[in-house]
DNA sequence: TAGATTGTTAATCGATTAACAATC
DNA sequence: TAGATTGTTAATCGATTAACAATC
């Protein structure tokens, strides 16, 4: 089997298709074409076939792509059709409210286990999780072979977080902090902190 | 005064220039080079350079750029110099933890009015917010121009929200639901959706 | 067969990087 | 003056779009 590496322009738009033949999955229509997800997502025609020749690589003229198979496609690509278990460390007001959040399952990721600094909210039990103390972390992820992480602590510890979980071998993590963490090539980092965001925002609507 | 568009590209690094900046407004140095700059974040030498030479256009040869005026081209570019009222439609889990969330004051944006269709909600007190009905959405925005809002209703309703807002005024929309808006040109929207992020993390991960 | 649709090759566009001239 | 640093022009790179051949 031949694993092409992914452009990043690519990964952008995956979630996005992920999404939308997940919701065309219900309605019984076999076969989907490249110009019909186009106009539904607002892309162009031959992008989307491009993606979709990266992403699954079979589609047949005059016919399309096969719901079904795209779907699976997706799925192996995005999480080789395993869950995949997530830590969040740091249950402030985002992190609490990540972890209440219950649509992560469907999408394949699983929040694992919680942790904070916090002596006060440390045992305490938010959802069906407990609050793990912060100096357990490294331990936890070695023991369960963590890969993917997300901070939400506090912006001054985000960077300390950030070295132990990649020392404890995590690989990837989204960061709802503004800090901008410093790490090593083979660790990703998604930053999306929400300030930032709506900076963009209003830049956009400026510059109209 | 000349108003130039500011590329895609550049408006993406803006936040990271404003942080930084904000950073290190606090240690007294007066001035400030882009080579620093590019070192601290990580990007490249020129790449600064021609960003900065967008944003303020005023950096001098051997000395660099003043960094109490670069601050303040940033806060002009972003917000011109005015907080900007946003509301947010939708206190659910993510929501209530966006009303909660203290850190946008700083950054120039100002929560206004929270909406929500709940019944068991609108009224309900949420920090120093009480939750209005989302009856009242069009004519709140009209009333008070609001400019941007943060959509964190159900994936649903979210296109419904969209379309209310946007023919009340709004020009820019923070999107929190995996739905992808469908809008006319001239609104931006950005989206957020958490779990899209954790897929695209975890493509990256793959990727390498 | 003809038409619809895919996938590929070439052209265009925008963003980044390299080279270098200008200047405090 | 010499060195450090900016800003500009040219080159490169990657992503998107256009044109078109292949095929069910």
């Amino acid at each position: 089997m031949v694993y092409k590496t992914i452009p990043k322009s690519v990964i952008e738009r995956v979630p996005l298709y992920f999404n939308y033949i997940n919701k065309i999955d219900n309605k019984m229509c076999e076969n989907i074409s490249s110009t019909t997800i186009s106009q539904e997502l607002g892309l162009g025609e031959v992008l989307v076939r491009k993606d979709l020749n990266i992403i699954a690589g079979n589609g047949k003229p005059k016919i399309g792509y096969q719901v079904s198979d795209l779907k699976s496609k997706l799925i192996t690509l995005i999480n080789n059709n395993k869950i995949i278990d997530i830590i969040i460390v740091g249950v402030g007001k985002i992190g609490e409210a990540l972890v209440k959040y219950q649509g992560f399952e469907e999408k394949g990721f699983h929040i694992k286990q919680i942790f904070d600094c916090d002596k006060n909210k440390i045992g305490k039990k938010i959802s069906d999780y407990q609050v793990n103390s912060i100096d357990n972390l490294s331990f936890y992820c070695k023991q369960h072979n963590i890969q993917m992480a997300i901070i939400s602590v506090n912006s001054d510890n985000a960077q300390e977080v950030c070295d132990n979980l990649i020392s404890s071998g995590v690989k990837g993590i989204l960061n709802f902090t503004n800090t901008l963490l410093v790490t090593s090539n083979n660790v990703s980092v998604r930053n999306v902190d929400i300030a930032s965001q709506l900076m963009m925002l209003s830049l956009e609507i400026n510059n109209k």
